[in-house]
DNA sequence: ATAATTGCAAATTTTTTGCACTCCG
DNA sequence: CGGAGTGCAAAAAATTTGCAATTAT
């Protein structure tokens, strides 16, 4: 037998729980399918993928939800420069190499950078819970394409 | 005699005619007025502000204006989360604290920060000509109200 | 002269809000 | 049961596009 809609990892419930969010069908489909993508997806390209699961499924759930899920901290949202939010569903500390054209964000590790200090003047603007390099540029597609 | 409307930067003429924009009153004022912000404004503050001189501009010569501005590299676009663009008059190589709740950016300068390295493995990406650190967090005034 | 730019208007796109119905806890 | 969540619809906000009249080079 196969596995349709297994359930999502125990996190989800937990969070859910810890903030007050009830536990509803859309919210499982909604979190399994931005969890897995491998691009920074915006609200749109999350509604297309959940309704091929829950077919009647409305893009105000999905978009709502996203943002309730952002603010409990399961995804967060990256920068951009004005277009549609995009969502980032990977928890782990990682940069960014941004391209000024095409608007694709590449994702990368780097150990230094996640342990670049906070400098003391920071300090009065307030409490620093994120630290991202954002590196800006034209992608090789892009300077292909011209 | 009062100077009402002193002549832009020589640097605004040499960067229009290097792309081949022309020069009109409306492109004066705008410029005049984001150069003169202190914050990140948006199109329509920016908007707002040249209307006090130029009573008959439209918003969207403004916002036409200010995009192509950011063409040619006068001025920037800064890292938002999908909200309104907002513009960067200034052109010295800085880093942003964002607050999460107020989305305020503050400025602010580190030489260490200017200077960080460039991994390898991010040139197969593309072509680096711009490197920030975007640090997060809530900032003093959100983290009082509450 | 002529190609770019402006202002106005309309069309899209994205985000927000309101409300009745449903469903989770 | 009661309040949170959903779906539908409409409103608001932001961005993009089209075009005739104007203007810079």
């Amino acid at each position: 037998m196969k596995i349709m809609n297994p359930d999502p990892a125990p996190v989800f419930f937990e969070k859910c729980a810890q903030h007050g969010l009830k536990i509803t069908p859309q919210r499982k489909v909604i979190y399994q399918e931005v969890m897995k993508a491998k691009d920074h997806p915006t609200a749109d390209a999350v509604y297309k993928r959940t309704r091929k699961i829950l077919s009647n499924i409305s893009f105000d759930t999905v978009y709502r939800t996203l943002l309730s899920f952002t603010e409990i901290g399961i995804i967060n949202l990256v920068e951009g420069y004005g277009e549609q939010k995009r969502f980032e569903p990977d928890p782990a500390p990682h940069h960014h190499f941004r391209c000024i054209k095409c608007h694709t964000i590449f994702d990368f590790e780097n150990d230094s950078y996640d342990h670049i200090p906070v400098p003391d003047e920071v300090r009065k603007y307030g409490n620093v819970t994120n630290k991202r390099v954002v590196l800006e540029g034209i992608c090789s597609k892009c300077s292909k394409s011209k």
